[in-house]
DNA sequence: ATCGTTGCAAAATCTTTGCAACAGG
DNA sequence: CCTGTTGCAAAGATTTTGCAACGAT
């Protein structure tokens, strides 16, 4: 029960993140901590979240789901992601940025960093004079596995 | 009237691209067309549109802004883009790629291409075995102007 | 006991759709 | 004319908010 079980302790986390140990919000971390684990779905929207709950049983409001995800995102938690246009998604906030690729068949979806796009980025941000505060790069395709298929059925 | 004219032409614009030149379809076009010759504003939401058309005293509804920015997105005239993560606002498309950086103080849009961050998407995707389809870059700054405005505050 | 937190329902926002009236070719 | 197009209103989808009940300390 001390610092170094951090992520794998929501009470805790959630305490050191200045917010009050509940039910729900620890039920939320436990998901995203699940998540942050498992090769796929680290990617998750309000309504996967709600609906997870509920499968568990957990009696849960839909709007409880976003009060706490917009108090995860404040406190740094988690990330706030549009890939799509539509709904947003979330993962957990490990400190490193990333960017992603999408896949546009089954919503797989992988990370990346890459040095010399920052810098270019940088570099362009300031060659027409702004102040970069931040980006967001996504880049859309069909991944190895959708490939696959993608043969087969011919 | 010749088609060296196209740009300028709305009605035949319309036919070219498949689509009965209609009240509505025209004045959309022409706004998009004014905005795209102007330094600033290239970028419009449904919302700006209509609300520019009622201003003209137009007889238009929301609902048939919308559709007519989908049927020109269909046929290549304006493209989509989403900054935020609201609303969408679109641009004429002139068929050249290039992504965006947005200011997050005024919404000023400026846009940019960049060979290497090309290049080196190309290679990331291939690297991570998907089928590049497409890339939304956008980063997010203080533009000059309100860089300026800031340190006077000050 | 206190003050933050929750669930529910209602509202807000942006966008799409059903439908009868209308208009372009 | 005939079919596509429009305006209006209503529905959808996602997210936010008001409020009374609830719960952690």
């Amino acid at each position: 029960m001390n610092k170094l079980m951090a992520g794998h302790e929501p009470e805790q986390d959630l305490k050191n993140a200045g917010l009050k140990a509940t039910v729900p919000r620890m039920r939320i971390l436990e998901i995203f901590q699940k998540a942050q684990e498992s090769e796929t779905q680290r990617h998750l929207s309000a309504e996967d979240i709600y609906k997870q709950l509920v499968s568990e049983n957990v009696d849960i409001g839909l709007a409880t789901v976003y009060r706490v995800l917009t108090q995860f995102e404040a406190a740094g938690i988690i990330m706030r992601h549009y890939f799509g246009n539509d709904r947003a998604t979330y993962e957990m906030d490990d400190g490193q940025h990333h960017d992603h690729i999408v896949c546009t068949r089954c919503g797989r979806v992988e990370e990346f960093v890459d040095k010399e796009i920052e810098k270019r980025q940088k570099m362009i941000a300031e060659q027409l004079g702004f102040e970069l505060e931040g980006h967001a790069l996504s880049m859309y395709g069909i991944c190895s596995d959708c490939r696959k298929k993608k043969l087969e059925q011919k």
